[in-house]
DNA sequence: ACCCTTAGGAAACAGTGTTACACCATGGTT
DNA sequence: AACCATGGTGTAACACTGTTTCCTAAGGGT
């Protein structure tokens, strides 16, 4: 019956891992909702076991350490981006590309302790690892692959959309970086941003000199 | 003797005020010299006191607390910064103000670690004081006056120069700030920055659309 | 000579991430 | 059915952190 015991080790192994995924994803929601709820600060290993109602000893054997959440939640903090600037609606491709800056600084503000985890280094002893860094860069590419519509339809200039992208991204981050730390009030935040957009945009305008 | 004692008591003050001085630039010095050494994670009350050769205790009559030494290391940040830009050749404005521009970027790159203090809040406890946040400030003015020389001559087209200069400020950030956190590699990092620099100038051109 | 203010060091307190150890409750084995 | 083995979990400790308290020593003022 070696088919059966194996079938049923199988059974049994998948259960267990179906287990552990539960206890991860609560984990990891506990996790999350206290970053938003009281900020990077606040995000403390024996917080997050009392929230989630056990000892500090789990999140240990799930996570491995404090970097292991911090490492979830930088994972979590860009798959939002990549939604927010997934889900603007297809249109002319020079509008789609300014909503998808817009999504960008509308995310950040909406989700500044996760946007201060991912790029302002909130939580102290976190390096991200190189598999990380490489899923961070799906809202770049997705922003490259509205750039290279704006070529391919004759809107942009020709040129590299990566690298395009990452001069958009660089803009963007900026300004929003920039109203995030609460530099000179946020009055004039939305204007400087239309701004920003507008001139990294206009400079790879097909019609301009650039 | 009332004024040969008011001169000594005041001498007194003034001397006890001078070591005061002296033994503040002292620690301020240390953790200076630490924060470069080892980065903003090392810089600890006690790493601090211990290359001081005292106790804690003087940090905290000084500097009330780790929040008053950050405040300071914030300070000299922006002091650098705004000796670095300021430093920049007089010469044909547009020229100057790229100048001040790559002044920008060489600072933060050499300064590493005092920009994260000042822009990523690298120091876990600390907020900067209205008065700091003002002073950190002057930068953004030098680079204004620049623009507004632009716009005087003529090269740029007739604009709010503060506001012009913060959209500037912005784009140099946001490429510096993702340049300092490593991603995608410093390859490209001077060609992207350049292009920021590039665009942002061209579109407050006199001889441009925008 | 006495006092008194003040500066500074040692140690304690509350908090952090992390780890070592004892415990128990499963499942598989004899 | 009794036993063992293994893995997950809680408690308590360790090494840190910033901060405060207390005590001591030293020095000018009366």
């Amino acid at each position: 019956m070696a088919t059966e015991d194996d079938a049923a080790a199988a059974s049994m192994a998948a259960a267990r891992a179906r287990a552990h995924q539960v206890r991860r994803t609560a984990a990891l929601d506990a996790a999350g909702n206290l970053l938003e709820r009281a900020g990077p600060g606040a995000l403390t290993m024996r917080r997050i076991a009392t929230e989630l109602g056990c000892s500090t000893t789990v999140l240990y054997t799930i996570f491995g350490g404090k970097a292991g959440i911090a490492e979830e939640l930088w994972r979590e903090g860009f798959e939002r981006l990549h939604r927010a600037m997934d889900h603007v609606p297809a249109g002319d491709p020079l509008s789609r590309l300014t909503a998808m800056g817009w999504a960008y600084r509308d995310n950040a503000l909406a989700n500044s302790a996760y946007y201060a985890v991912m790029f302002q280094r909130a939580i102290p002893g976190f390096t991200p690892s190189e598999e990380a860094y490489a899923a961070s860069l799906r809202p770049l590419h997705a922003l490259a692959d509205a750039v290279a519509r704006c070529i391919d339809t004759g809107v942009f200039a020709p040129a590299d959309p990566l690298a395009a992208a990452r001069v958009l991204w660089a803009a963007a981050h900026g300004a929003v970086s920039l109203e995030l730390a609460g530099f000179e009030g946020r009055i004039d935040a939305e204007e400087r941003y239309a701004t920003l957009l507008g001139a990294t945009a206009a400079w790879f305008m097909a019609d301009q000199a650039g």
